[in-house]
DNA sequence: CAGTATCCGATGCGATACTG
DNA sequence: CAGTATCGCATCGGATACTG
């Protein structure tokens, strides 16, 4: 038996939205339209197949659109109307989360990459600067088998936020140092940015204007224990919690 | 590997909440505290050995609480606080399946023992009548591999509603005469109380006062396009919609 | 009634290799 | 880059039988 074998609507919900990887899948278009590698680079660990599998069922179900590229091979993935209506749901489920699993994350999961990529993904295209603002990460903390390098740089050029993984060779402007872990954990709102431990672990290096304007193009203001929404506005958190 | 490797309170949330059945679970747990075989009952179609499994679970990620019964073998499963976090989430996977997902029901997912339960589940012990009130369903439009039988019997008296498979043999105050995939799917919300199927398949018998006194304890009442929620009270809806 | 223990089978899923 | 095809295994979970 595939399903559940109920008529219950949370149960064919669950039918189609409780599946391995779906969720994240889901979590993944709720950041906009993505190309096929965006989602590969934010899931590593699901194989292709299952990935192409799980876009094909959510199309079928009404939740994602798959449109070609106007230009060359490949589509464009995409929420349907239905399926912008599991947004609050990744939520709550990301909400319950920091909530609740601060103390259960393992050292392997602290990935800079994905980490990298959602925080570019916060960046908004109206806050960009027009000349060239270069950040440089130094995370430290990583785990040994993860220290290809230490060093990301983020080039925010008009349209574009560029993450590098080799030094573009441009002049930073502002250096953020810090512990991967403390990090991560303050970005996904599992420690507020005003806690100990990331006031600690979290330095800003660059001119004071600079430090400045790179806290708010990646959203970093010191306020006390802010939680945070991967997707949204955080003023949405207050209303979820109410 | 076992989870998703990421340290995303989606990805970790999701590790917990979104394996086979553990959404049901919680959906069950939701209607209150509940002992095994009621939990059996109501996910006729999921083994009591991973039904097992996954209590502990849920008991170990502090979801639910497992409490021995003060007399006798067995014990008492609830939400704990953090599983209450889930009611939410739970509603709103309710809601999508409503609007959603109304066509793609099976016939061999309309079952009579989960409806009745469900209705059940949901008259207020408040509102129960100090002398015995007896409702009883025809239910036509099984399928032929469950037409055990047709008559069910609801004896509400005080704190109790018994269900019955075999006729009681009080009098019967009110009969409630449906097709059962019409009235699933008006309990379940996928069609609304006043759409014409549920007019025309959905028959109250009996005298006028007791027509109404059945509606009101089931929460029948006729206005149109009502979403159901599972649990809770129907103007949770406005607001999770607003 | 309220579970446990054991076994075994399907299938879901990952790994690898390949294509336009 | 954007997938597809094939294979094989591991594990999840259902069936059955058993226990206090």
């Amino acid at each position: 038996m595939p399903g559940y074998g109920q008529f219950c609507p949370v149960a064919k919900t669950c039918e189609l939205f409780a599946e391995r990887w779906t969720p994240l899948v889901i979590r993944e278009l709720c950041g906009g339209p993505a190309q096929f590698n965006d989602l590969t680079r934010r899931l590593p660990l699901m194989s292709k197949t299952l990935l192409t599998q799980r876009l094909r069922e959510l199309e079928h179900a009404g939740i994602v659109s798959i449109t070609a590229k106007p230009t060359g091979p490949g589509h464009i993935y995409g929420l349907t109307a239905a399926g912008e209506e599991f947004r609050p749901i990744i939520e709550m489920l990301s909400l319950w989360g920091q909530r609740h699993l601060r103390s259960i994350l393992k050292p392997e999961e602290f990935d800079p990459i994905f980490l990298l990529l959602s925080v570019r993904s916060q960046i908004p295209r109206s806050s960009h600067p027009a000349e060239r603002f270069v950040i440089c990460f130094e995370l430290r903390g990583l785990p040994n088998s993860k220290v290809a390098s230490r060093r990301w740089w983020f080039v925010v050029v008009h349209p574009e936020v560029e993450l590098c993984v080799k030094d573009p060779g441009h002049p930073i402007d502002v250096t953020i140092a810090a512990d991967i872990e403390t990090f991560s954990r303050a970005w996904m709102g599992y420690i507020g940015l005003a806690d100990d431990a990331a006031h600690r672990d979290i330095v800003f290096q660059g001119m004071p204007q600079a430090v400045e304007r790179a806290k708010a193009l990646l959203g970093l203001h010191d306020r006390a224990r802010e939680r945070r929404l991967i997707y949204g506005p955080p003023d949405m958190v207050d209303a979820l919690h109410a």
